[in-house]
DNA sequence: ACACCAAGCAGCAAT
DNA sequence: ATTGCTGTTTGGTGT
């Protein structure tokens, strides 16, 4: 069994090496920095990354209850029973205080990591999709130039109907809500004050939508059209070649 | 040095015990559900907790590479000179694969936790602060019956200015940009159809806002009012109680 | 269960 | 660096 130096020795040379650590303890959290918080006893998982970054697990959910961005300085020190570990971000003014009542484990190895993830099936791709297949969209319906798009702002999809209407496409991969209704209604504006067309369509792509925004969306005048976002492994070809190419 | 074998029979027991288990290692991960994704190899840590949670993290950021949620089942197999960790979500419809190559580190233990975190300067926080202290809205401004607020929706805060216009404001923990006018926007219109009044009053409460938004936000005839959020520790005695209760 | 929304959101790309 | 926006967002609350 490691006495409470011995763990601070490790650590803080672990730390120094740029070593991915891991921590298994029970211990008390106080954060101070863009909000405060105060974390009462109980047993977590404690990973330091060679970036800095900080994060504390409890043994379930999916998000980490605290965390320090990267950046951080960490320092672990002997505190009469306890060890605390004093973690802080200078140009952030925040600070971390880790009380440590007993440690179950602690690990670290120097880690290399390079990868970037390839993900198919987002919003992008569900625009992309409709691009490529405008008639999707609606019966009639062209996208316009990409590049041309850019200057108007983050609309997913440009386009003009069969009537030759402007049509600012939005895509949501989950169930549209209020505010989706909004940001195309933003969208809309804004291509009508820029381009100056008093007439110009809204559509809401998405798989579903839920009752309040549909009303809002009619109420308004935009339309939805339901699609289900793509989700093909295929994909995964044409942007290896394009990650490839950095 | 464990074998494969080991750290297969290791890693199963631990997560049949519903230990919380962590593990460093190199491996590649393919991952199939609400979308897909592909990772080469690299270092990553992965932690597997006992809800069936599943986080994989690489030497550097924030944020998990890729996760799956609770209620997930695990089995770590061997697969010739790898081992293979299969995680699926039956009810989600996901799956995920982790090659590993090669182990540096795996340790598991039982953890407990019943602790929930205490979090001073959020949001709401702030709107509390402005109905004890309204004048920091303006000058004669007076909140309404917060009861009243909810039969509304999720109006920060509502009341009336000294001018006896029914006012609804709403608060940015940081900067306000565009979709915080146009949430306080969908507010007010939600008020003027629900009262049947024509002159509603907004205004937006944040520490700062966005060129665009503060355009935006005149272009419709709202207000902005710059304050700055709450930041207390003596919040925590109340919230405390309050958590105690229970 | 669904709808809506905040988050100490994070991360990314464009400006 | 700031702005705007997506996310396998997560997590919480109210209906």
């Amino acid at each position: 069994m490691w006495s409470l130096e011995d763990y601070c020795t490790l650590f803080n040379d672990a730390f120094r090496r740029r070593e991915t650590i891991v921590l298994a303890c029970r211990c008390k959290i106080r954060y101070s920095g863009r909000a405060e918080s105060f974390l009462g006893d109980g047993d977590r998982v404690v990973v330091v990354k060679s970036d800095g970054a900080l994060l504390v697990h409890q043994p379930t959910g999916n998000a980490p209850i605290n965390y320090m961005k990267p950046g951080c300085t960490h320092e672990l020190r002997v505190d009469g029973e306890e060890c605390h570990l004093h973690t802080s971000h200078v140009l952030e003014k925040e600070k971390m205080e880790i009380s440590i009542e007993k440690v179950y484990f602690l690990n670290s190895h120097k880690l290399e990591d390079g990868q970037s993830i390839i993900v198919a099936g987002t919003e992008e791709d569900m625009a992309n999709m409709l691009m490529q297949q405008p008639e999707l969209v609606e019966e009639g319906f062209k996208p316009v130039n990409q590049e041309e798009q850019t200057k108007y702002g983050f609309i997913d999809v440009l386009g003009i109907d069969k009537a030759g209407i402007l049509t600012v496409v939005e895509c949501k991969r989950y169930v549209a809500d209020l505010s989706a209704v909004t940001q195309l209604r933003r969208y809309v504006e804004k291509i009508m004050v820029s381009k100056g067309i008093s007439k110009v369509r809204g559509i809401l792509a998405a798989p579903r939508i839920t009752d309040n925004a549909k009303q809002m969306l009619e109420d308004w005048g935009y339309s939805f059209k339901s699609i289900k976002p793509p989700k093909f492994m295929e994909d995964f070809d044409k942007k290896q070649r394009k990650l490839e190419g950095f």
